[in-house]
DNA sequence: TTGTAGGCGTTATCAG
DNA sequence: CTGATAACGCCTACAA
């Protein structure tokens, strides 16, 4: 394994002529002859320049570190594709880290192993722990997802509105006559429940529904908890899902059980993941700005860290939701 | 921010006893006393070591690279879930890129940003280049993929054979009475599709059908390729898919058109993604070792690289493809 | 049981 | 235009 001495030597000038070469920051300050003999040296040894040891010196690593747990989700899958492209677009490298607990970020941020953490949330909080274990005046914490409060956070931010997506696909609902529809929750008592109750309106009474988990996943218990909501809690006629992998599975269920969707019972996803067009029948959903939000900020911060120097302040940003109607939604049977 | 000297001195003790401490290599070697007073220190300066610091000297990252184009593939999500996790389990951290060219792959190595890289090639071939540009002992590159020749190969991957996965799809269509069967193909004359005409029997006749490029996503190239091979090969009465995707897409199609399947129609997937068991109608698929293949051969790996010192080989591995019969197919309609 | 010193591979600063 | 030299933060012989 070759190191800059190596190249040096084979190209007959010293170790800090070949960094120059290699860099090319002083490149006006370097002799076009020895200019080649270096590349030279350095492709016929297969050089690289180790990646510890200039983040050793440097204090960055080029690495922009994705938190986010559920990559299954094709939702989230769409963000990473996203970080991916920009990375790659700038000329990092891209590092995938479950979202589990803060200190593995903190670490991570204090090991330095990252100088960016995209942190995928849900909801963003006001106060981000994280963004407080910061050391470097060129490391940066974004954190995107669903937010619960008013802009400004303490922390910033790229976020939305859940209150706003729910509430369109509930007066949706209402708007073609619904009058009685189940939340598909994941858990009970979520924010997204919260927020399907107060969108409701006098004429409109909604009903959570949700399951233990153990259900191997999210399509099964989309599936589950659909049945449940039609056999516990009958005048229902729409259900509205947390997210469109739960709608999925709740198509399939009434499918199987001979319930004509949108005939019979109106279904509404969340998120307008890639396969909502696609479902039978296509899915009626609310898009999310995730993956836009993923992208400007991502963009917004890595500009400015490869211009500025000193410390970098990403700029919150706040995107709309927006209700997508396709075929899973239809006015009530009159009975 | 602090480091090892910090600690040091707000301890009492000198670097390499915290270092000791830290690393519990010699922790017998450590009176409880200092390591106790060591481990305070850190804690309350918020004290991480370097990773970069610790790769320059330790040789290693403590990283695993997964090398993939795809990610927005269910398929390929999945394996990506697998090695998250496992990456997880053996505390190493995950890097995602881009398999775009060899080239990248091989700074990846050379810069020593990776111990490991898991590559999900399509074919594995025979000679990797990028194996090549392992340059520690501990480097490790484990390809993983479908393989289109017997093992073993000159470089080691954990694999299967979809010859054997396209055949069993093209038996069980020729078995429940299907005669004209149209391959839908992203490109002309891949792999997938020569292992398609080889094996149709003499009763049977494979069409390959294929589209220019330029479509959004595969969920519409799918569904453009199924509309052009009804449109195009009069007498088919079954469609095989290359993927799940493009078999989602084609579902879609039909159903639009008002074809029925299975009775008018039968589809056949491949890979079995998470999506297929919910498909309307639940779609029939051959299951492919992908993920099983990242975690086996990315533990053993792991395993041997943490036990053993010195070169680290990872075995080659070959696990089979497995039918999965469910409602979207079944025999062609009398005419 | 603990401390000292040298080196890992780069880059940046300062002379020449 | 180019070359010494000093960090960067850590680990590990070796010495005490």
């Amino acid at each position: 394994m070759s190191n800059i001495r190596d190249v040096a030597e084979a190209a007959g000038v010293s170790p800090a002529t070949v960094s120059r070469v290699l860099n090319g920051k002083a490149t006006s300050l370097v002799s076009e002859a020895t200019r080649e003999r270096v590349l030279d040296a350095a492709q016929s040894l297969g050089y690289h320049p180790s990646a510890a040891a200039r983040a050793l010196v440097a204090g960055r690593t080029d690495t922009i570190a994705l938190a986010t747990t559920n990559i299954h989700d094709p939702h989230y899958a769409r963000a990473l594709d996203v970080a991916q492209a920009i990375a790659e677009e700038f000329g990092y490298h891209l590092l995938l880290v479950p979202d589990a607990d803060d200190t593995r970020l903190q670490s991570l941020l204090r090991e330095r192993r990252a100088d960016v953490i995209v942190r995928l949330r849900y909801p963003v909080d006001s106060a981000d722990e994280v963004a407080a274990a910061v050391v470097s005046e060129e490391q940066v914490v974004i954190a995107v997802g669903p937010i619960d409060r008013q802009l400004p956070l303490s922390t910033p931010c790229a976020c939305w509105d859940d209150r706003e997506g729910i509430r369109a696909a509930v007066e949706h609902l209402a708007g073609i006559g619904h009058r009685r529809v189940a939340f598909l929750a994941g858990r009970p008592a979520q924010r997204k429940e919260r927020y399907a109750l107060e969108a409701a309106g006098a004429d409109m009474t909604i009903v959570p529904v949700c399951i233990e988990p153990g259900s191997p996943d999210d399509l099964a218990r989309g599936a589950a908890i659909a049945r449940r909501a039609l056999q516990r809690e009958p005048g229902v006629t729409a259900l509205l899902a947390q997210n469109d992998t739960f709608a999925l599975g709740a198509l399939h269920a009434l499918h199987e059980d001979g319930i004509a969707v949108p005939e019979q019972v109106s279904v509404v996803g969340y998120n307008d993941t890639f396969i909502a067009p696609y479902s039978c029948p296509p899915l009626t959903t609310v898009r999310t700005p995730l993956a836009e939000c993923v992208s400007r900020s991502l963009r917004q911060v890595l500009e400015a860290l490869s211009t500025q120097h000193g410390a970098v302040h990403p700029q919150s940003l706040q995107l709309h939701t927006e209700l997508v109607v396709r075929a899973s939604t239809a006015c009530p049977p009159t009975t």
